[in-house]
RNA sequence: GCACCUGUAGCUCAACAGGUUAGAGCGCAGGCCUCCGGAGCCUGAGGUUGGGGGUUCGACUCCCCCCAGGUGCACCA
């Protein structure tokens, strides 16, 4: 609906660039969108800002859409049809999200979203559940907005780590076995309590893993152990609401040469060199502090080196834009990843890291030490069982992924009003309730002629225009999140949608209305505003409760 | 030391592409149900946007210099 408005002021004027259009609308006397454009435009067009937005209101104040103009220096204060919004949000349910979309640097790209990717040998961590919620959100926008979008989870189930786990599950079957093992031995060994249980199941699969070649006796544990993490990895995304199109295995990049083929390339180009027995890639010609390793001493390549490679895989498979949800801890991967890009030849925009920032987690106001090594970590699916699925998605996505945030877990725990997301839960549930009450009054959703006749009689007041006016922001909002890669700004929007349908609520009667059209009008605006909330809910993937 | 993130009301956070009087929630003070769900609503107090320069008609926003907190600087992943 800004577009519409803006690209009509942009004819007008006979520019090219859209003028910024914001709402205004919970601020007083400056209407309920409104445009800087004479400030903006003064200078292209060699005319004073009040001259232009006087011609504009001039010419805008005929409009359909148009209420009212009002021209303030170099603003433009606009004053919308309640009708016109209605109309509008009538035709949301149809899509015609392209208009919307065209203003990301996405549009007509295709994009992935590779996140979570944490490593198979073990639960996933309540540390995943930000990215988790994040990437998934992101992803949900992206599609609904109709960009070409794949989200991917890249399993590391090859390299070093693989190894170090498959040892410290044989040295647990050793220890159900009853034969002397030593798990501290094992340098970065795994000593978490689950791979007891993996141990045990293995023993059940294979009795005389302890009999096979040690080489082979590893690659069945470690195969054995990838398996059983990644299911359960994958019932708790479930669980979670998080999916993936694609579970690319860093095993297949390997053994599909993608690895020899990166290197070769990078090889070819002149970026390589041999030192200390080692390969090395000459990421400081695009910028990294210091080279790096490609194949290590020992002949095995470097993580990095792979995930060279899988980026590389990634171009060729035909993206044009590939987002990484990362953690802060792995800032550092992040320019010597983009220099081997530049190296690879690829496009400046092609990998594009989204990091988000720590979170730490309170317990009695104390934050909790938290550490894979020691075993002592909580899991993701501990924290889904503690607040349930809404709340920690709602927590995690409330915040920029740019700003490091405390979970307090007393809090959350406490299920009590201080947590937002019941307040928006509640705001959805309310208005379904009303739907549900007027279908048993037999009082039916009205269509969008009878919406115009009432409109005829009827004038809105200040809080149900408000209501109306936001309520058609929609994909303005999801355009924000989509450009500016957070969901935040729809968590916000829906926050501050459910307190204005609480207001319109608690001011006005629906179904027991002073007249037929304000309750023509009323059940148009309820409607709409399901329908809104509903989409909200289901984006940012927390349940659309019937009753609380 | 270098790089990145953060610093906004007592607390937790917003603020769109630089735009009109910096907004919410919690907390605090007061008020509101004969009524469609009070898990709600209304009113009020509360701010030198960490500090200092600069650019601009206009700066929380952009640039420079400081200060404080966080994260990262492996032939680990």
């Amino acid at each position: 609906m800004r577009f519409i408005i803006g690209k009509e002021m942009a004819n007008i004027l006979g520019v090219e660039d859209i003028p910024e259009i914001r709402n205004t609308s919970t601020e007083k006397g400056k209407g309920e969108l409104s445009s800087p454009v004479g400030f903006m435009m003064a200078r292209k067009l060699k005319k004073r800002p009040d001259e232009i937005t006087k011609e504009l209101a001039e010419a805008l104040s005929s409009r359909s859409w148009a209420e009212r103009i009002e021209h303030k220096g170099g603003f433009l204060n606009i004053y919308l049809s309640p009708f016109f919004l209605l109309q509008h949000l009538y035709g949301l349910s149809k899509g015609k999200y392209e208009e919307i979309a065209q203003f990301t640097p996405q549009y007509k790209k295709r994009i992935q979203v590779e996140y979570v990717s944490a490593n198979p040998t073990g639960p996933l961590h309540v540390a995943h559940g930000r990215g988790a919620a994040v990437g998934s959100t992101l992803v949900n926008i992206f599609k609904h907005i109709g960009l070409d979008t794949t989200a991917e989870f890249y399993i590391n189930d090859g390299g070093e780590q693989i190894k170090k786990f498959a040892l410290s599950i044989l040295e647990r079957v050793k220890e159900i076995k009853g034969l002397p093992f030593d798990i501290e031995s094992i340098d970065g060994g795994y000593k978490g309590e689950y791979l007891k249980d993996i141990a045990e199941k293995l023993l059940e699969r294979h009795p005389n893993i302890l009999d096979m070649p040690q080489s082979k006796a590893l690659d069945t544990a470690a195969e054995f152990g990838i398996a059983l993490m990644l299911q359960d990895q994958k019932e708790v995304l479930k669980t979670y609401k998080v999916e993936f199109d694609v579970w690319r295995s860093e095993k297949d990049i390997r053994r599909e040469g993608w690895v020899e083929k990166t290197i070769n390339l990078l090889k070819e180009r002149g970026l390589t060199y041999e030192s200390d027995g080692a390969l090395w890639l000459k990421t400081t010609v695009f910028g990294d502090d210091k080279d790096r390793v490609l194949i290590k001493k020992n002949g095995e390549y470097t993580y990095f080196a792979v995930d060279v490679a899988y980026h590389f895989e990634k171009h060729s498979r035909g993206f044009d834009i590939v987002y990484d949800i990362w953690g802060s801890d792995h800032y550092g991967h992040i320019g010597r990843m983009k220099a081997a890009m530049k190296g690879l030849g690829l496009p400046d925009d092609f990998l594009q890291v989204i990091v988000i920032q720590i979170v730490r987690f309170l317990k009695d106001g104390e934050p909790i030490k938290m550490s894979k090594r020691a075993g002592t970590f909580t899991l993701l699916s501990e924290l889904i069982d503690l607040v349930g699925v809404d709340a920690a998605r709602f927590y995690f996505l409330m915040y920029s992924p740019d700003n490091s945030m405390d979970f307090d877990l007393d809090l959350a725990v406490k299920k009590s009003m201080d947590n937002p997301v019941y307040y928006v839960q509640y705001s959805y549930t309310r208005a379904l309730s009303l739907k549900r009450k007027a279908e048993e009054a037999s009082v039916t959703v009205p269509t969008l002629d009878e919406v115009k006749k009432a409109l005829e009689m009827y004038t809105p007041s200040e809080e149900e225009k408000l209501l109306l006016i936001n309520l058609a922001d929609i994909r303005y909002q999801l355009m924000l999140s989509a450009k500016n890669l957070s969901p935040h700004y729809i968590v916000n929007y829906a926050k501050d949608l459910a307190g204005m349908l609480h207001s319109f609520y608690q001011s006005k009667r629906v179904l027991d209305a002073e007249s037929d059209s304000a309750r023509v009008f009323r059940m148009a605006l309820i409607d709409r505003f399901v329908e809104v909330m509903g989409l909200l809910h289901d984006l940012m993937g927390i349940e659309k409760k019937e009753h609380m």
